[in-house]
DNA sequence: AACGGGCTTTGACTCAAGTCAAGCAATTGG
DNA sequence: CCAATTGCTTGACTTGAGTCAAAGCCCGTT
């Protein structure tokens, strides 16, 4: 398992600490192969412990009972995934699927919260990550509720552009199915809309890569929410 | 300050603390007087610490550009809110207003983040805290995404039923405009809605009061998401 | 008790986005 | 390389729910 301490070391969670203590850290946890597709865990699951992505991506979803997903999270290598039961108890409240190969680390609950009292530097570093969470959640409910789909997606790219350092082009990590599941929309919704910011001179697609044509105008359109002007 | 510490002492946050410790943490906290409407922060403004309803309640919304709101949280004696920015620092992600006559607690960030480090109880009860925040930003997505508003509703009546622990009415304890912004709907839908339901003899109205006249059916409707068998 | 303001309900209408189906494109496995 | 599978795009159509307006109701204040 001493491949995964730099990963430790990088990681939010665990980054900061002293080698000794990631080698305690290390020792808790246990290691598993998935393939892309493969189920991690489902919701109402029980849950004893959380996971780390070490290698790989992982998406957390819902799924209504005709088939439309809802991807809550993609998480990729570093972060931590499963960890509301660990401090609230009860069940998993969303599945867990590997997208890609994916080689993950679980950590059991109980050494767990042994290691956050003795550790108050990695209790603060969890009320950060769950911080940021919440953080993620605000957005995505706003997103839901009081966008459209073209404002959705803009403000996707805008993120994307900042996380890619790059305000010209940025490239999809995920397919545009994930992404639709990840927007709150259908496969048709997106292409559609795709469409409609292509023709409208906002972006320019080529197949995972999309060109920011018009930055200000997609800034405008994240903030307003829809299309409105362009569009009468 | 000494009227809070019953409050203290019964709140997820501070319970099962002895009471020299609970003295420690009034000794930081300032009371602020809250009339029904008025502001207590704006999403985007510095944050320096986090909150407590001691009295009252208090919601925690999204506004879109045009007027449309989107609720996230009621908050009522003795929750905390306000507490991203402590962990993750930055702003506060939205705004929050008290939706009674309130008195509020609040918490300096240095402060609290030296208590969280002696004492690694406090620490794992505010993850219990955040990770219960997780679990509800996960239902709400999943609605706003997965479900239409009557089982929306569904939902909300089968949660209410379960905390006034009733199987036959429940009462509302916030306006209808307020339950429209919480599940991500407008005055006139919900109203609609009701209706509708109450029409197909799941529900009946009178006024804040709620009778659930099929809990099956709305288990089933809360379930499917949407209101298919009954409607053809 | 009366009045006014705010909340809720109802009506007419519009539209964003989902459903279903089929065709096209890209990727994967043998 | 080729065939099969999966992913994506496009078309026709439907519908859940929002917009705008007005009427009705309820609650709080005087």
């Amino acid at each position: 398992m001493k491949q995964y301490m730099p990963l430790l070391n990088q990681s939010v969670l665990f980054g900061g600490l002293p080698e000794e203590h990631l080698d305690a850290i290390l020792s808790i946890a246990s290691e598993k192969q998935m393939k892309s597709g493969e189920m991690i865990f489902f919701e109402g699951d029980p849950a004893d412990g959380f996971y780390m992505v070490a290698d790989g991506m992982v998406k957390i979803y819902k799924l209504s009972p005709n088939g439309k997903e809802q991807i809550l999270h993609m998480f990729g290598p570093g972060e931590p995934f499963g960890e509301v039961p660990v401090f609230s108890g009860g069940v998993f409240p969303a599945n867990a699927e590997a997208v890609k190969n994916s080689t993950i680390l679980f950590f059991p609950r109980k050494r767990f919260v042994e290691l956050i009292i003795e550790k108050p530097h990695v209790a603060l570093n969890m009320l950060a990550i769950l911080s940021k969470r919440l953080r993620h959640f605000t957005v995505q409910v706003e997103s839901l509720s009081l966008k459209e789909v073209p404002a959705r997606l803009a403000g996707y790219f805008l993120l994307l552009s900042e996380e890619q350092k790059s305000t010209r082009t940025v490239t999809l990590n995920i397919s545009k199915g994930q992404l639709a599941g990840f927007l709150g929309t259908i496969p048709e919704t997106l292409s559609r809309m795709l469409r409609k910011m292509s023709d409208q001179g906002l972006i320019e697609v080529e197949g995972r890569k999309i060109r920011l044509k018009d930055l200000d105008g997609l800034i405008d359109l994240a903030d307003t929410g829809r299309l409105d002007a362009a569009e009468i």
